[in-house]
RNA sequence: GGCAACGUAGCUCAGCUGGUUAGAGCACACGGCUCAUAUCCGUGAUGUCCGGGGUUCAAGUCCCUGCGUUGCCA
């Protein structure tokens, strides 16, 4: 009986192209999936495009083609690259498909039918380029305060949904689960705008015709978030509530970035909320990065192309990076000089290198064989038990979505391999015949105590922990059951291995 | 403007409910080893803990204030 596990990235946009940013999201979610199918867990892993929206229209006539072409076309490139960052997801979702769009007028009637959507009038300023509303006090001398450029008075007729009715119930929830937003502090400014008062929401417009039609008034077309939020569930078939719906929700984590934490802490919820449905257990907004300091942006021609980092220093580095540079939730900032940091510091010189020695001396001292285990000293017994504790700490880590934390648990052990060697002095060993139990003994606990590294990297850097356990003789990918000491058995064929991570010298630009 | 957070070694940061000589990684210097990708191990130096005031036997850790940075306010 596994547990199910349920990880959903945000749909993109497909007027947008992917950047870094696209790609850590949907990194961290690949990285948790791989780490929960490694536990066992039978796993959904969501990710998909948005592709409806005014956007998407205006761009594509001004392309000239229909916007199902533009959204085809942009929908290739975030397949390929989740091909490319070796992504691991169980479905890609378009809110075009049939699926998803009966999905979501489903939803619509049925909250026309409660009351909870109902036809009113709207009054606003509306920023084009940003998809938004905005009040008149908040215009920046009548222009948008987001990126000032020049805004629509709008007066339409349009639905409503009660948002305000459920705005008690929000906080009550919030207030009864601490971990239901994460990090804390964008949890606090969620608690603080959902305080002051939420009005009724325009879930309609009526300006242009890219989008899914009101059911039974189809002058009306669904407003692009109360369209692309409900993706998480018509993914798993709703409305039909049984199969993948029956087994995968309520969704156990939605990563975002914190640019969109509103749409899934607020609004998302309270759909939920009016559908009768189980709320996510978790939203978990992460940081943004910054490009060699600066923001990024298309102006600055500073904006991060994840195809070129990856032709350029390689996938699993680049996953590295990324997890392991900043802690999830905060902003960072990314440059080539601080990855090439990484890459050396971390992969080459502790993480291969110690792969690299402890593999050329099996060779070397046992013909690649790798010899039992014999009795163990205090420095041995130090080592498995750090190495058993970081399975643990990982494991623990990895529930608070603490990536960086959970890389430099694994990394301590990495250390403490390096150090172990030292310690232990093989090369001294191999000069006196009557050590050879010893030496065996010392060979086997780097081995398997990588093996055990390997496994959790598993998750972080697959193609690095399949060579990584090919060297060590062992299968890939891991199971919950592997990740114990002392699997490897003597006899174990080793493979002397390659520099996983080839040190990249200077000369930075 | 309102609310909130932050300001600690050259860099990035950790320091829970106040308590001996303020920590980690990277970078730097010196020493050691040789199995290894000139890698690894050890040792060391550097801090007005943003400024000022206060509470306390005792404050990086609490309070007030000033300066600075950041986030949220449909």
């Amino acid at each position: 009986m596994s547990r199910s596990f349920y990880v959903t990235t945000p749909i993109y946009y497909v007027n947008d192209v992917p950047h870094i940013g696209h790609a850590y999201t949907t990194l961290a979610g690949d990285v948790l999936a791989r780490y929960r199918r490694i536990q066992g867990d039978n796993v959904f892993f969501l990710t998909g495009t948005d592709e409806h929206g005014q956007k998407v229209e205006k761009a594509a006539n001004s392309a000239g083609e229909t916007p199902l072409e533009l959204a085809d076309r942009v929908m290739k490139r975030f397949q390929a690259l989740w091909e490319k960052l070796n992504v691991s997801h169980t479905d890609f979702i378009r809110t075009t498909q049939e699926r998803h769009k009966q999905g979501v007028a489903d939803i619509f009637s049925q909250l026309i039918k409660q009351d909870d959507i109902y036809l009113g009038e709207y009054e606003d300023w509306y920023c084009t380029p940003c998809e938004t509303f905005w009040t008149e006090t908040q215009l920046n001398e009548g222009k948008c305060p987001d990126c000032n450029r020049l805004v629509d008075k709008l007066k339409e007729e349009s639905y409503f949904f009660r948002m305000s009715a459920y705005q008690e119930r929000l906080l009550a929830h919030i207030d009864a689960n601490p971990d239901f937003i994460q990090p804390k502090s964008k949890r606090n400014e969620i608690v603080a705008f959902v305080k002051e008062g939420l009005r009724d929401l325009s879930v309609s417009r009526t300006t242009f015709n890219w989008g899914i039609p009101v059911p039974g008034n189809e002058k009306h077309v669904i407003y692009v978030w109360f369209d692309a939020l409900t993706n998480y569930i018509t993914a798993l078939g709703y409305p039909d509530r049984t199969g993948n719906f029956k087994t995968f929700w309520p969704v156990d984590v939605h990563l975002i970035g914190k640019d969109i934490l509103r749409f899934h802490a607020v609004y998302w919820p309270t759909f939920l909320m009016a559908a009768g449905l189980p709320l996510p257990k978790k939203v978990f907004a992460h940081g943004w990065w910054t490009v060699e300091g600066q923001k990024m942006s298309k102006s600055l021609q500073n904006v991060v192309e994840p195809n070129m980092l990856i032709d350029r220093y390689g996938v699993d580095a680049v996953r590295y990076f990324l997890l392991r540079e900043v802690p999830f939730g905060l902003d960072g900032d990314f440059s080539h000089s601080a990855l090439v940091n990484r890459i050396n510091s971390d992969l080459a010189n502790d993480l291969g290198n110690l792969l690299n020695r402890s593999t050329a001396m099996i060779c070397k001292y046992f013909d690649c064989q790798l010899p039992s285990c014999g009795p163990m000293s205090d420095l041995d017994t130090a080592y498995r038990e750090k190495s058993v504790a970081m399975v643990q700490s990982v494991d623990s880590l990895m529930s608070e979505l603490a990536f960086s934390k959970a890389l430099q648990s694994i990394w301590e052990v990495i250390s403490a391999g390096n150090k172990y060697i030292d310690e232990t002095a093989p090369w001294t060993l191999a000069k006196d015949p009557a050590q050879k139990e010893r030496l065996g003994t010392v060979m086997y606990c780097l081995a398997e105590s990588q093996r055990l590294v390997y496994s959790l990297l598993a998750a972080f850097m697959p193609s690095t922990a399949e060579k990584g356990l090919c060297y060590l003789g062992t299968e890939f990918p891991p199971t919950a059951d592997s990740l114990s000491w002392g699997k490897l058995t003597g006899g174990t064929k080793i493979i002397k291995a390659e520099a996983l991570f080839p040190r990249i010298e200077e000369k930075g630009e």
